[in-house]
DNA sequence: ACTATATCGGCACGGCACGTGCCGTTGCAT
DNA sequence: ATGCAACGGCACGTGCCGTGCCGATATAGT
């Protein structure tokens, strides 16, 4: 059995650490390898071994960075779980330091096709499904009609918010996305509730 | 009088249209203003003297392709003029030119607040300005409920939209904007009318 | 008609980052 | 002890950056 030694020097980890910190500081457009192989007191080469390119390096170091798991609580009441659950992560994009670095990714994605699939696999997708449990169990539970096609509430869920973050660059604000939210579920609950 | 001579050699447009027939070859990464300079048969001072950046070129020239104005009908019928719309609006955005050209844009918005900053004032803007007012004349007519925020209802109409284009990269159809609109304006109908 | 001024294409420059070699070293696995 | 893979450091050629200078051209003012 090839048993790796306990505490191997971390170079990925440490040139994952300078790549964000190096981005954060003079923005995606200006990160150079070079820079980053400075900072994190690394040779080129053992970059490069690792990743493709610099859009590729800075979007695995951005989504290894590992961010609180923004998970759904539970409490029976739909409204009020999205609620919670966009509010923390609204406050985790919303500013500094996942902020900017999550916009610097969704950019290069509209470069880079690998990444925007990359993005997708790896933090888009698993978030969509959590959401859509959440809101199957709502359904479940008689707060969502029968028929609504969950994967286009999730589309007009998260859209909206994105809108805003991408496109109008207008803050996101709680109660930007309460209203989104109340507006949202007004067309979603079972007939004889509304 | 400074009557011009009839047939100025247009250096700006000619500028422009290299450059985006580079992007389009190359992708917004891998084209250079040297390029663009040798592309169009011009000095590279020629080009640094009207932009200042390469960014800054290729915003001027994807919002100067001037794409067919995307203009509301007004048939009295909310729904289908949004719809007729919203799929004039996809299949300019749907498919090339200019739809990698602004995939491409929006994505270097992400990294630079001036392009953004043009992006909305230049396209986004009126075309906000375009949709609201038409969800107004709606409104008056009694389609859409006296109190809807029209500008919450912007949000929700295009975020799934641009939701489905800039991040999950499906495709955007003219099905999924039908979806989105009939579960929007259920949403928005004045309340003897649900 | 003559001249001043602005813009032009072309060329060259120093600087930076790219991506790739090579070299000598280190450290783990046999 | 030996083999080997990964490493840091260095150097290289290449491409593009942004700027300066040149001579040519065309317009505007006198």
């Amino acid at each position: 059995m090839t048993d790796r030694s306990p505490t191997p020097p971390d170079r990925t980890g440490v040139i994952r650490a300078a790549t964000l910190d190096l981005a954060l500081e003079v923005g995606f457009n200006r990160l150079s390898i070079e820079a980053v192989a400075a900072r994190a007191g690394v040779g080129k080469h053992t970059i490069y071994r690792r990743w493709p390119s610099k859009g590729a390096l800075f979007m695995d170091a951005v989504l290894s960075a590992n961010p609180p798991a923004l998970e759904y609580p539970d409490t029976g009441d739909i409204e009020a779980d999205l609620r919670t659950q966009v509010h923390a992560a609204i406050d985790l994009v919303g500013k500094p330091p996942f902020g900017p670095l999550y916009r610097a990714l969704l950019g290069e994605a509209q470069h880079d096709p690998d990444i925007a699939a990359a993005v997708n696999e790896r933090f888009i997708g698993p978030q969509t499904q959590r959401t859509i449990a959440r809101l199957e169990a709502a359904r479940d539970q008689g707060q969502i009609a029968e028929d609504y096609d969950l994967s286009l509430a999730m589309d007009m869920w998260s859209g909206p918010l994105y809108y805003r973050f991408l496109v109008t660059q207008e803050p996101v604000t709680h109660e930007h996305a309460d209203r989104v939210l109340a507006a949202l579920l007004a067309g979603m609950r079972p007939r004889d509730q509304r």
